[in-house]
DNA sequence: ACTTATTGTCTCAATTTGTAACAATAATAA
DNA sequence: TTATTATTGTTACAAATTGAGACAATAAGT
């Protein structure tokens, strides 16, 4: 893969969520001897579909393939080009700023937010970078250009769509508890949700499956484990 | 202007809807001599915001200034990259392909959506056009590369914003009757809607402001003139 | 004055949601 | 064994919203 073999000024960026702990968390990468910290993000190849490269740049990310996708803005502010930044970057790199012009340029940047199942992904830094980690949307360091935007717009679209789409569905595992899925719900929206009113909502949409229950030990009665039903219309 | 100044592989496509004679319709423009007919689009200056590149290109098509403007896909596919076709365009206009070859390149389309009052328009070709016409979107001519797909798109994204966002005031004259907001909802939704419901439920929202009545002539009722309330705090 | 088409409003049933209560558990402690 | 505790599934009832229809109030035309 060479230099040449990307389209000019066109990059991409990813919010890639996952929810642990209660929290809503994303991967943030951290640049080499620079300080800075970003959002996952790549180029894209002359012969590659849009979305394909995008799909690339997450695997290398997280291992996974086939990951859930959405497509949410893009950002095209000349404010974006700050040529400096990305030759600093270079440069701690002690790459040749001549050999990587392309790079310095401006650029259109497409957004996507991803949904990934915590337990499955080892983040893997790329070679720009240290880490590769996640964190809370509520606790996230300084991040570089317009990166801090690109999150927020994520999580309003993220929120937006929480009804139309079954977005909880990628962030869960496969079986799971009503209390789990609202934690889900509470953490996307930032608010807390009635009990009996989400169980009862939830519960009358018919996608969810009823498994056996979960004994965890502890001295309260055992919830019941849930899957969403493959088998549901609604569910793609 | 020269051919120069644009980013090159990024263009951006809009749909520009209109209401008249109770259906919704959009602008769509026909190139000189080749029969192809195409959404109206544009090119992106290499100092220029995109959202200000899509502004500009409004402008020229319709005369207006400060259109509402939705950003709502960017489609990268490369199956979107047919040469033979811009090929075509330009030699039906006897320009030169050689100095034009940034125009034959792959292509990344950011697609957005207008809302405009329909009567205060007057739609305007470009350069490489016939004609720049209003169509019925369930009457549109075949249109060239993935155009149909993207009204597909706009269409859908603009029903689901339909409750959330203030959709219809960009619609509408600034004073309307019940039955006009109405229709423009019918129109973008695709059904028809109950008059009692419908009026209760837009009242209700307490973001219309009741004016004069509005005497048509026709032996009946004469019916309430509305408009948008700017006082309201809903109202952007 | 009578007719027609349409509009604004009201009524009542049907449905959905908010809120609280309650019984059923799974362990622990007495 | 028998309370005790924390949490869960379900039900009950009030409050709010929606669906569907009825009805009175027009602005003309006849």
């Amino acid at each position: 893969m060479n230099s040449s073999d990307f389209l000019p000024h066109i990059a991409y960026d990813s919010v890639i969520f996952g929810f642990s702990g209660e929290k809503l968390k994303i991967l943030i990468m951290k640049y080499h001897n620079t300080g800075f910290y970003a959002l996952p993000g790549g180029f894209v190849l002359k012969n590659e579909n849009l979305n394909d490269a995008v799909q690339r740049g997450l695997k290398e990310r997280t291992g996974l393939d086939n990951i859930y996708l959405e497509q949410f803005y893009t950002f095209g502010d000349i404010e974006r080009f700050k040529p400096e930044v990305m030759q600093m970057i270079l440069e701690a790199n002690n790459i040749k700023v001549k050999d990587y012009e392309w790079m310095t340029d401006r650029f259109i940047s497409v957004a996507y937010y991803a949904l990934i199942n915590y337990d499955n992904v080892v983040p893997t830094p790329d070679a720009l970078s240290d880490s590769c980690d996640w964190y809370a949307i509520d606790q996230l360091p300084p991040l570089m250009l317009d990166h801090s935007k690109i999150v927020q717009k994520a999580l309003q679209t993220l929120r937006d769509n929480l009804e139309r789409k079954l977005v909880s569905m990628n962030l869960l595992p496969t079986l799971f508890t009503m209390k789990e899925l609202q934690k889900v719900y509470e953490a996307i929206l930032g608010e807390t949700l009635r009990r009996t009113t989400f169980q009862r909502q939830i519960l009358s949409l018919g996608i969810l499956k009823r498994h056996e229950k979960q004994y965890s030990g502890k001295a309260h009665k055992a919830p019941f484990l849930y899957s969403f039903d493959k088998a549901s219309p609604s569910v793609l």
